[in-house]
DNA sequence: CTTGGTTTCTACAACGTTGTAAGCAACGAT
DNA sequence: ATCGTTGCTTACAACGTTGTAGAAACCAAG
């Protein structure tokens, strides 16, 4: 049922080599040959074996993709974008879900399917850049978060710059108490540190005190999670008039819980997010948001993986940053 | 700088087949051999050539599962749990994006790297079951729609009993007026065929006449097309006090379209949608819908999967129906 | 009808792995 | 001492493909 090389060859009367030839778009075979070869793969419908291809060409033509979680819109959107510039450059995707904990993402990194992939495009979590840096021989592209200039190539966004701008965006609104959702403390939370690095700064700009009570924390970056934390923050009377969430998905809980408690967006409390997942254009109200550059970002990762798996190893890592821009809805017009 | 199973055996000082013994846990090797072993593949951090070992075995350890888009929530939301089954048996997950349309589509389906995958789980949108009769060899499991009996195992949910019933729950509520956002008359649009005639026979139930100004199309699936249909219904002056949507992101849209028309909900129209996507237990209201049991629609994919990888080809292709039920929330109590 | 150069094709050996069959100890039972 | 038996290990041959090197066929020019 299924055919080979070998096969084909027999049915159209030359070498095995010169089916290979046809099939690898060789040049000097005669038309006639050609013709003949290719009646006969049509024939049989021969597909070449890509587990034997691979072996032979020590390249198997698929990239990995492992992100957190797939149904966060952010990594699915994401993942969008990179099938695409995969696709353009000819390869596959696998895609990986590494659920975002350290030794998953470990082993994703290190492991998924070794020999079966020729690179990886990797949005670490847990990881660290020690933790990287024992994974060599792996070509690997970083997404995300600037985790101290490591030992691989990196696509970033400027956390630090964006925060800040979004923040800017609500005190010109005439905002003062404006509350931060998303801190983490754990090491996962780098870029929770770079946004809420760029909020403080922001408040600083503005001569704004610090005010630790308006700081929730958020285990995850779930919809739950907002609307946990925005909860919480209404329930211990520091009541804001703003509310910067680092991600979109926060700030949509943010939002619910604010309906549910019966206060008005923007005029009672301004929200804005961080992302520009889809779902914040049709939200009620729709949501301001910093938006990345998302394809963008997966471009140019494909293209830094492309570069990577010609170029010579010594290559020094590089750094791109991917442009961001606001997006400035309702929520926080 | 990597290794293979002949580097390992040297430094061991056995044969190569007693690493490959080692690695596969095959019994009989003796425990200082082993340890002698294990140590030598820590040293050089061996790792598998999975390609040779494909190439060998006929078997890759990878399930692609086809998809139309990554973004839309329900398929996200699939992903994860097809990925989540998959890892319990053991394999790797590819996803594939086809982007819906027939040629992509045929191409999935037949073509993945071939050799690269041992089997399919496959949501179609535009082939029919003619098309997939044509692509035998590839173990494949549909998933989504009935496409009559087709020549493949399927996991389905019963659309028709679906609609049918939370239509009945709008009628419930004492609306007349019920219109629907969804319909196409292209061949892709199976499951909004098979909803609308849920939809039909739910009115019929109640002895309501079916109004055709009241059924909207759709041409995607998506919030925008969502909201534009809203707007087209209301811009007609049938003015209707409910609608079903088709999926959620469709009745997300309409939301949306509701509030910048000033109506509330439910109160002036009641929404329902289809899928029970995350996002419509944060919408503003949130979102009453049918929601089918996912996780249950990914196990018993990859368990039909797994049973036709090891059953007879001649076994009849089966048809299991996933569980699905009501989750009322606050756009249609 | 040779010569030299090109085009077209082929045989062979890899790529790294595992299944098969067989070899070699060491053991207890005869 | 001899014969299985069992446990452990190995050599060899595949899996289906492509790179290399070279043979055969062709062609143009001498």
């Amino acid at each position: 049922m299924r055919h080979r090389l070998k096969d084909v060859a027999e049915r159209a009367g030359v070498s095995v080599k010169t089916v290979s030839n046809v099939v690898n778009g060789y040049q000097h075979v005669r038309a006639d040959t050609r013709a003949r070869v290719e009646a006969a793969i049509a024939e049989l419908n021969y597909r070449p074996n890509l587990s034997a291809r691979n072996l032979r060409k020590g390249r198997t033509g698929v990239i990995a993709l492992a992100v957190p979680e797939l149904d966060i819109p952010y990594f699915a959107e994401l993942a969008r974008h990179v099938v695409t510039a995969a696709a353009e450059h000819g390869w596959t995707v696998l895609i990986d879900q590494t659920g975002g904990g350290p030794e998953q993402e470990r082993k994703a990194a290190s492991g998924i399917g070794d020999h079966m992939i020729d690179g990886l495009i990797f949005s670490p979590l847990a990881l660290t850049a020690d933790d990287l840096a024992g994974l060599d021989g792996m070509p690997m592209v970083l997404l995300g978060e600037r985790v101290d200039h490591g030992p691989a190539d990196h696509v970033v966004v400027d956390n630090v710059a964006a925060a800040r701008e979004i923040t800017a965006h609500l005190v010109g609104l005439g905002r003062r108490r404006i509350a931060a959702i998303g801190s983490q403390r754990t090491p996962e939370g780098a870029s929770a540190r770079l946004r809420l690095a760029g909020y403080t700064a922001a408040l600083a700009d503005a001569g704004i005190a610090y005010d630790e009570r308006l700081v929730a924390p958020a285990p995850a970056w779930h919809r739950a999670d907002g609307a946990a934390a925005m909860r919480h923050l209404l329930s211990t009377g520091v009541r804001p008039d703003a509310v910067f969430c680092f991600n979109d998905t926060l700030a949509l809980g943010a939002l619910r819980a604010l309906h549910e408690a019966g206060l008005r967006v923007p005029d009672d409390v301004a929200v804005a997010g961080f992302d520009d997942i889809e779902d914040g254009r049709f939200s009620i109200p729709t949501l301001s948001t910093v938006a990345p550059d998302k394809e963008r970002i997966a471009r140019l990762a494909v293209e830094l993986l492309a570069n990577r798996l010609t170029a010579d190893p010594e290559t020094p890592p590089r750094e791109l940053v991917a442009p961001h821009r606001l997006a400035l809805r309702e929520s926080a017009p």
